[in-house]
DNA sequence: AACCCGGGGTC
DNA sequence: GACCCAGGGTT
């Protein structure tokens, strides 16, 4: 028995099968679940997806979708560049591929958001052809199966397992293959505290045989991520509305709405005048807190200000408003905001 | 080909 | 705090 067969006789005892986006696998649904599992648990997505599937059942419906709403119902998925991608997808695909989404790996990997593991799982999963993915499951397997040295993330390396994962693909049943290769990554041959005992390619797994299993593929170098340090204005007026601006497409928490921020904080109350049309009547400190990124670690001082208004509307020229916690909650938010401002409103209950 | 970007969950 | 997770985009 070779590689394929062997999987494939265990995905169909052991394989998942009952996971939301199987049970109709269409272009759609298969293009929607990968982009949110990019980098994602399945656990973490599976509310997400269903929410999604009920509000967008179809491209043409979120396409015309605006994209606040596909960022409020993204709030909490977190990589928010993936929603706005997918948005921009939906709306290429209406305006160039009639409504459908292309059948062929060049002309998915054109579409934003979209790279060639993803197509490659588009292409099979959605239409039974015959592609690689190489996804971080994948990549674990093939990287023990054949005891590839190295970091996936050196070009060469990510060659190498290319390579591999089109040299192992079976003539017959593509899509059980490559969930097979995803279900084994995630239920088997996971990266600490791999089953070993109960894998179907023990025989032929070179780090299994010959080397540890837990050693490939080798980890990511380590760096230091910088510390940065930023205040949360949140302005509050009597009437216990909050104000919420809404951050550029580009960079962190991109499209989403959060407190305005400010640091130092000297001049708070000249940018609150200046900025926001606001007359403070007084400051107080909530307790900071550390929010960590991939690449730089957040430490934020929340600062609750009650003020009053000086003019009716704040200038036109910034995106923000002054919004009732309770509304505020149905906006797409950062989840340390959504967080912060849950515990804000049962402050006044 | 190297490097950058980026959120949240879990143990 | 370290590590994980169905990568993509830019330079």
């Amino acid at each position: 028995m070779n590689f394929s067969s062997q999987l494939l006789t265990w995905f169909d005892l052991h394989g998942r099968k009952g996971l939301p986006w199987q049970q109709s696998p269409s272009p759609y649904n298969v293009w929607l679940s990968e982009i949110m599992l990019q980098q994602t648990q399945v656990s973490t997505v599976i509310p997400y997806y269903q929410r999604f599937i009920k509000n967008y059942p179809n491209l043409t419906s979120l396409a015309n979708a605006s994209i606040d709403d596909v960022l409020a119902q993204w709030t909490g998925l977190g990589y928010y560049a993936r929603a706005r991608n997918l948005h921009k997808a939906a709306n290429i695909i209406v305006e160039q591929h009639n409504g459908e989404l292309p059948k062929g790996l060049d002309k998915l990997i054109a579409l934003p958001g979209i790279g060639r593991s993803t197509a490659g799982a588009i292409m099979t999963l959605a239409h039974q052809q015959h592609f690689a993915i190489l996804d971080g499951n994948v990549k674990r397997v093939l990287a023990r199966y054949n005891r590839v040295s190295g970091w996936p993330g050196k070009k060469q390396v990510e060659n190498q397992l290319w390579q591999l994962a089109e040299t192992l693909l079976p003539a017959e049943r593509i899509a059980h293959f490559i969930q097979a290769q995803m279900d084994l990554g995630a239920t088997v041959c996971t990266r600490s505290k791999p089953k070993c005992e109960n894998c179907p390619l023990q025989e032929g797994c070179q780090a299994f045989q010959y080397g540890i299993p837990q050693n490939y593929p080798e980890a990511k170098p380590k760096k230091i991520i910088p510390l940065r340090k930023t205040n949360w204005l949140i302005m509050q007026l009597s009437d216990g509305k909050i104000l919420l601006e809404q951050r550029p497409n580009s960079g962190i928490w991109g499209g989403l709405w959060s407190f305005p921020e400010l640091e130092p904080l000297e001049k708070v109350a000249e940018y609150c005048s200046d900025k926001f049309q606001t007359n403070i009547t007084e400051i107080t400190a909530a307790p900071s807190f550390k929010h960590v990124f991939s690449h730089f670690k957040l430490d934020i001082s929340p600062h609750i200000i009650a003020v009053n208004h000086s003019s009716n509307n704040i200038s036109e020229n910034n995106s923000a408003s002054w919004y009732k916690i309770s509304d505020a909650l149905q906006l797409g938010l950062p989840a340390p905001v959504k967080t912060f401002l849950k515990s804000l409103a049962k402050l006044r209950e």
